[in-house]
Formats: C-alpha cells, structure tokens, sequence
DNA sequence: CATGAATGAGGGTTCATTCAT
DNA sequence: GATGAATGAACCCTCATTCAT
C-alpha cells in the first residue's frame, strides 16, 4: 500500500478510521490508485522507469499531476508499489508452476507446463519486466535479485531432482543458463506478436530441449 | 527531436574523407573526435547512455561542451558512431571473427573462432556492452537498432551460409536467439572470473552447439 | 490575491453575531475555529507563519482541509483571526493592562502593571509572539500589518494621554521604539530562565523608565 | 566563492587554468557573479530568504533559470555567498568603528561615531539585515550568531573600560540589550526613510544615551 | 457542514543544445 | 576551431484552494 505523503512529519494520524465509514470515498481512492498503478506500468513499459515522467503517468492516468502526489509520496514509491504488486502475483503463479506432478512428464511437457504460464504472465505485464530490468531503484533492483534467487533456487531443485548425481556448481551454472536464455528470450518474445511470437517461444523452447536433453538421460524421478 | 546545424550534405562530420588536403586539420579533428568516443565510451560504462550527459562526457574529454557538438550533431550520434567504430574494431581486431575461411571449419571450431575473440573484446571494451542495453524496452533509441542490427546481419550472413534453404524469416529468428543467448551468457562472464569464468564460457559454447547442431546438417559451403 | 468566496455582506465567518438564533448549529461552529485557531496556533509557533500549510493546520486540527476553508477564506484570514483574538485576550485576561487606571500611576508602577502581565501571557502564548515576527523584512503580509497596528494603536494611546502635546508623529516613533524595544527584550527574555530571566525583565523595565521619563514630565492624566 | 555545479562527482577539474589566459571570459562570468548577487540580494529584501524563489533572481538579473545554475549549485548557495561578502565587508567596518580614541568621547559622541557607520552600513545593505534575520539557512545562522557573538564581545569590552567595577552578568545583560534595542531600531530606520528614518535615528540614540548615561558616571578611561 | 480527492500554477533544478567571443 | 556562458523546455514535487459526494 502505498504511503500518503504528509507536509511534515507526521503528527497526527488522519482519524484513525473509526469504522468502515465513508466506503465510497475510499472506493474512489482505491480505483485512482488502480488508475494511477495502470498509467505507470503503461508509460514504464513504453519508456522504462528513468525516462518516465510522473507528469506522463498523471496524463496518462487522466489526472493532474497533484492527484498522483495526493496517493504517492514520489515517483519511486509508485515503482515499488507496482512493483511490489507484480512480484506478488508472480510469487503466486511459480507456485503454480513448480509442482512435483510437472517432474514426472517428460523433457517437452515439463517444458511446456513450467514456461507457458510463466511467458504468459509476463506477456499480460509487461511491466513487470520493464521494471525488474532496468529501474535502478535499490528497494526494486533487491526485489529483483530476491526473484531471481528464488527462481535459480528452484530451477535448481528440478535440475537436481532429474541428474542427482551432478555437482552442485555445475548444476548453478546450468540453471544460470537456463534463466539467461529465458530472459534472452523474454526480450524477444516480448518485442514481437503474433505468429513472430509464437516462433520465439517455440524457438525459445527448442533452445532449452536440445540444451537439456543430453542432460537428462537417465530415467529420472524424484 | 534534436535538429541537425551543419550542412545537409554532410550528415556525419569529417570522419569520412579518409585521406585528402589539409592532412593537419584533419589530424586534429581525428585527434579530438577519438578523445570524445573515449571519454564517452568511459561515461557510457559508468551510467548507461541514458544517464550519460554530453557536458559529463566533454568534461572526461577535457573539452568545451561547443567543442563536443561541433563532431557530433547530438548525443545520439555520439553513440552510433561509437558503437559503428567498436563493431568495426571487432572485426578488424580479432583474426576476422566473421570471415569465410572460418566458415568451413565444423561447427565446434567455428564457434570456438567466433566467440572466443568476441568475448574477450567485450571484456576488454565494456562500452560495447553498455551499449547494447536496453534492448527489449520499446524505449529503444537508435543508436541502439543500429548497433543491434549490424550484429544482426553479421549472424544472419553466416546462418545463410549455412543453411541456405532456411527460409529469411528462420533465419532471423534463429540469428536473433543466438545474439539473445550470447548476450545472456556473456552477463554470466563478466559477472563471474577464473574457473567460474570459464565453465560459463563452456556452457555457452554447449548451449550453441547443441542449438545449432540439427540446424546444420548438409555439408556447407559459401 | 486569493479571492473571498462567500457572500459579499459578511467577510468575516460566524465570529460576529454573539448571540442569536440557532445556538447549536453556532456553538459547533465556535468549536470548530477554536479547534482550528488552536491548530494553527502551534504550527505558526512550530515552523512560523510562511512555512506552515494550510494542510498542516487542518491535520494538526483533525479536520480536513475543505472544514477549513468553511471557516476562513484563506491561510492568512487565520494569521489575522488568531492576531486579534490574542490581542483581545491579552487585554481581557490580564487585569486590564491597557485601561484608565493604570494611566494615574507614576511611570514605575504603570510599567509594571503594564508590562509583567504581557511577558507572562507571551510566554503562555508563544504564537502571539511567532506572528509578531517578520516585521523589518518589507515583505510583510496584511496579518502582521494588522495585528501591530493594533499593538502600535494602544501604545500610542497610553502616550498621547501622557502627553497630550506632543506631535502625532513623535508619539508614533516614539511608540513604535517602545514596542521595538519591547519584541527585543522579549527575545531575550524568552531565551532565558529563571534569575537571568528576571535580570531581562529588570533591564528591560529600566530602559524603559530611563527613556520615558524624560517624555513624561507634566503631571497627567487622561 | 560560489562553486560550480557539476553532473557527477568531480572527476576532472575543467584544466587547470594553464595561465592567466581568457581574462575575457572570466571578467564576464565575475559579472555575471556580481550581476546575480546583486539581483539577490535585491529580491531577498523584498521578499526574504524563503519566498524569494530562483527564478525571480534570475529575472531580475535578466538571465535565464539556468544561468544561474551556471555559477550556484543552487539558491542556499546563493545566499551564503552573499552572506558571506556581506559579512566580510561588516567586519572590516566593525574593525573601524570600535577604535581606542573612540573610548575617550563623552558618551553622545561615542554613540555617534559608533552607530552612523554601522546605520549607514546595513542601509546600504539591506540584504544584510534579511538574510541574518530570517534565511533559516544553518551555515548562514550560524554566521549570523558568530557575527553577533563577535559585536557582543566588542560591546561589552567598551562597557566594561567605562564601568570597569560591573560584575560580569551585569555586562553582558546591558550589552545584550544592546544589541536588541540597536536591532529593533534598525527594523524601523530600515524601514523608513528621509526624515522619518532621521528621526528613528535620532531616537535610537535618545534610547541609549538615556539608558546608558546613569551607568557610566564616574570618569572613565581605559 | 464534513470529507478528502482534485486541481494547477509555481518552485527548485537539470541538461541538451546554441551563441558570442 | 575552441571556449564557456546562455538558453529554455522539462522534470519532480508542493500547496493554497476548490469541488463532488
């Protein structure tokens, strides 16, 4: 949630809301903040975050350039809002992804089961990407390397759970591989659509099969 | 956008005209204008382009900021013209990276020649890689889709070369996942050092090969 | 200027009117610029006239900030509002500081009548003293014109009654002295504490006496 | 002297000055300098410190916002330059004023010859008196209480050769108000002018003559 | 009347670019 | 050519004031 900014600092808590009073109000507030998250994540994808004009996100947003600062306290806190917001539905959706039920399919399926919704979420936030990538705000730039452990940590346990026997560095580095292709790809997928699209994922796919397959020969299970 | 001064004729300063009258004057300019690239190159790789400023970049160069803009129409051109002359220097400088007599070897071989020189002229000129940043947000400027596509051809000329029948499409999109997959790898490389440095530079080598092993059956020729 | 929404007839708010129809709806009303005068009084003496916002006063008075622009036209109507009702305090609170029985005695004693009720109620009411200030500075705003008009007016009163024969404008420079003098000894007095505070309050007196003796020489009266 | 703003940290000093080469130039930027104190300290008095904002020195010095921003880093910058010239130019004087032969003249004349100068001097400079009083700058308030620590030391030297049996409290007490009863004249003389600012004058003196008279009774000399 | 969102002019500041010298 | 001052549009942000609910 963002923080209201305040004149001074803050000295008197607006009311403390003493029930669920004034629910339209609120309501308003809420669908402007929605507003405004949607405005931004346009404009940084269009831009990135350095090139980005709050000015831009209020036009955007079809609102003045106050109204944005009556909700945000400045530009990074919409970043990290935003931000934050994305990293928490992508943090849902991996969970939906990496399940153990996925390990017993073979190499195309396993594939296909891990990276569509993944490609697909970001294909419906590209924002998410914009931010993770290039934003140079340090509250965002740790969210970022937090995700990124999170998912080598993961790809990691799947790597292992399909060659047990391989050494833990050369399973890093593989899984670092394996997530600077779909980032490489990612950038590409995401610059394209339509059938361009369709031939970068398949692409992106065939990178990983072939990569991997020798990988994985032993009949595996976890 | 930035209107050109200077004389339509001419879009690009001296830098052509590569021996003619008045060798002094010229001597000079080319003098002044590597000083600049130098010192743009160095800022590039402190902040990024974008957050790179012409006054910040004539003052690395110890000169005027009017000094600057009288080789350069704009900021922009100053990074094309450094990213054409690193891509040239690339060429010139590692044994002919993209040359034919390496297009016979067997694929292993020639990535070996292609990549090794490759990757150590991107240690060894970080710049280069500043530059070729930001791809994958819209935002992209031009110097950077020049930059890119002149890899890009590179890339494209060898697959054609390879695979002739490939359809130009194909092509594209395979050329493109590999400049995707090096980019990747090669943050992998800089990131790391030693051994580490090297098992990356072996798992890209692998991934590339394995990518393009099934590509290029037919026995090839130029 | 800030235009005076309202209608035409009443430029001040409520205030006026002491008694009359519909005392409900009037005593909230009180209630309310006495919450708000409060408020304003402590951000005035937290941060001074220019720097405190009318969000501020509104959030130190638990009140939003469309409440209060119902009570007062503008940021500097409170200025004047808080002024007056200090000036007006200052006389009624304290014996009367300013009335016709303190003119028939000697100078000593009507400047202790005089003065020690003021510097007790500026030290109980610290914003009096943080609107008083600013004057010198040409860039004075109404409420500070007003409020020591209103201070020069007594003063120049009490003097006239003294000495009926003297100049307008001497009695003017010579009150505007005494009230100079006065705001500076406060300074100091304020700053101190305890037997260094007395011995300013001392001096201050005797200054006083030393410079208005001389000026008051015919027996008076009013 | 104000130092130049610069994009990064300052990585190259511009060259060195090689010689006293392009006076030209430099006699403007000193113009340039002088032009934009001069316009601040002009606007300063006019609206103080705080509300004077940037672009009305600029204006004023008829020089675009980003000139000025050539020569100050930015309007705390501007302030403390010419604080400091002001302050500088204030302690010469104050070295003339308080002069041994000085202590010898009967009380008027030592009055005048040490409160003309220093009227004289802050009516020339206004600014002076505005920024001391009201910047809310640290590095400038704390000038202020230096420069007035310093003048409180003189005058309670001077107290002190004339009543050398004082106790100390009681010297430092008389000499604070002073300075107080000296400050709060100084609003009103700088605040009027011709005959008025005369007779404010004129009153100051009246006011310390007749408070300092019975204190210095006995022949003195030092 | 109360609320709090909305407004928009204005403030300090930056920087790509131009111009007088 | 070189210099560095000059420009001005644009940026982020604040706050007195207004308006819909």
């Amino acid at each position: 949630m963002p923080e209201r900014p305040q004149d001074e600092t803050a000295e008197k808590p607006p009311k403390a809301a003493k029930k669920a009073a004034a629910p339209r109000r609120q309501a308003r507030g809420e669908r402007r903040i929605a507003q405004l998250l949607a405005a931004a994540a346009s404009v940084f994808c269009r831009t990135g975050y350095a090139a980005a004009s709050t000015n831009a996100i209020a036009r955007e947003a079809e609102v003045s350039p106050g109204t944005l600062y009556q909700f945000f306290p400045n530009k990074e806190a919409i970043a990290i809002e935003l931000g934050g917001q994305l990293l928490r539905r992508a943090h849902e959706m991996h969970g939906q992804v990496f399940l153990p039920e996925n390990l017993d399919k073979p190499l195309p399926e396993l594939l296909d089961a891990t990276l569509d919704p993944v490609i697909a979420f970001n294909c419906e936030n590209p924002a998410f990407w914009a931010l993770m990538h290039g934003s140079g705000i340090p509250g965002i730039t740790q969210e970022h390397e937090e995700l990124h452990a999170g998912l080598l940590a993961r790809v990691e346990g799947v790597l292992r759970s399909f060659c047990p026997d391989s050494a833990p560095d050369e399973i890093t580095h593989v899984s670092n591989m394996i997530l600077g292709i779909f980032k490489a790809s990612l950038d590409l997928i995401l610059a394209s659509e339509g059938a361009e699209r369709a031939a970068y994922i398949a692409e992106l796919k065939t990178v990983l099969l072939r990569y991997l397959d020798p990988v994985i020969t032993a009949p595996h299970h976890h």
